[in-house]
DNA sequence: TCAGTTGTTTATAT
DNA sequence: AATATAAACAACTG
């Protein structure tokens, strides 16, 4: 597992952008859907359909949601664990994992996912777009700090749980949750009602620099995004040479410092 | 061979 | 009502 993508908020940014540069204002010549199980609430002939002939808008991220807008329905594409969006000048090259393929008037934009969790919805106008999105939280890349103290405001339960939570603020994952917490000293267990005017201004801090140091870092390659590494044995803190604990939280593998994140 | 992995949904429990 | 936990989902790696 050391080359999977692992799409959170800097991972879908990324996407997006690469949308933004080769689809917006590009026509949609036609829709090659070469796994209809990758497809949520449409059918492939729909699909089709819905989008030949229309032309692609700039799109939107929101959490780990892509928006891609049309002239008429507009996918939401997930990344779910293993998504990709890749763009080719051509049609050669592609892979297996290219669940869905839009051919444009110019390359065309390729939706991978080797594993089918997530998947695209098709929207057939905006206030569709906001239901099937459903409950989303502020997104975590535009947050500011008084919004983001009225969150912690109102929530009770541990701060890792809810900076997973994507109807308490959108984009954060697993992998992200670890680099915030491990960056503010902060135990990924602590009931955040217990935590100091002096922790959440550190939470907040780490938020807004872990994720704009994973956004504009986003090519040097997965695993020079994080500070902390993960399941390599006998893995240290780098702050203080404590060797990582690894736990469970939320039923996900959470690492952190036993020392630098103490639990009280 | 099979446990481990990721994000979200759904169901169930506290 | 809000929060926590676990299983399920798909496919691949080690």
């Amino acid at each position: 597992m050391q080359d999977a993508e692992m799409p959170e908020l800097p991972d879908v940014e990324e996407f997006r952008r690469r949308f933004a540069r080769h689809a917006a204002g590009r026509t949609i010549g036609d829709v090659v859907v070469t796994d209809a199980g990758i497809l949520r609430n449409v059918t492939a002939d729909e699909l089709g359909d819905a989008l030949r002939g229309r032309r692609f808008d700039e799109p939107e991220r929101r959490g780990k949601w892509l928006i891609a807008w049309t002239d008429g329905p507009t996918p939401l594409i997930h990344f779910g664990m293993t998504g990709d969006i890749e763009w080719a000048g051509n049609r050669d090259g592609r892979h297996r994992h290219d669940r869905v393929v839009f051919v444009l008037d110019r390359g065309e934009i390729r939706y991978r996912n080797m594993r089918k969790l997530g998947g695209l919805w098709l929207a057939r106008d905006p206030a569709d777009v906001e239901t099937l999105l459903g409950e989303l939280g502020p997104d975590a890349a535009s947050i500011d700090r008084r919004g983001f103290m009225e969150l912690l405001e109102r929530r009770r339960g541990g701060i890792k749980a809810a900076l997973m939570d994507q109807t308490f603020i959108a984009g954060v994952g697993n992998l992200l949750a670890d680099e915030i917490l491990w960056q503010a000293r902060i135990h990924p267990l602590r009931p955040i009602p217990q935590l100091s005017t002096e922790e959440r201004s550190r939470l907040y801090r780490a938020l807004q620099t872990v994720i704009a140091r994973t956004v504009d870092r986003y090519p040097e390659g997965y695993e020079t995004r994080w500070t902390i590494a993960r399941g390599r044995p006998m893995a240290r803190c780098p702050r203080c040479r404590t060797e990582l604990a690894r736990t469970v939280v939320g039923g996900r593998t959470t690492y952190f410092c036993p020392t630098c994140q103490q639990p009280t």
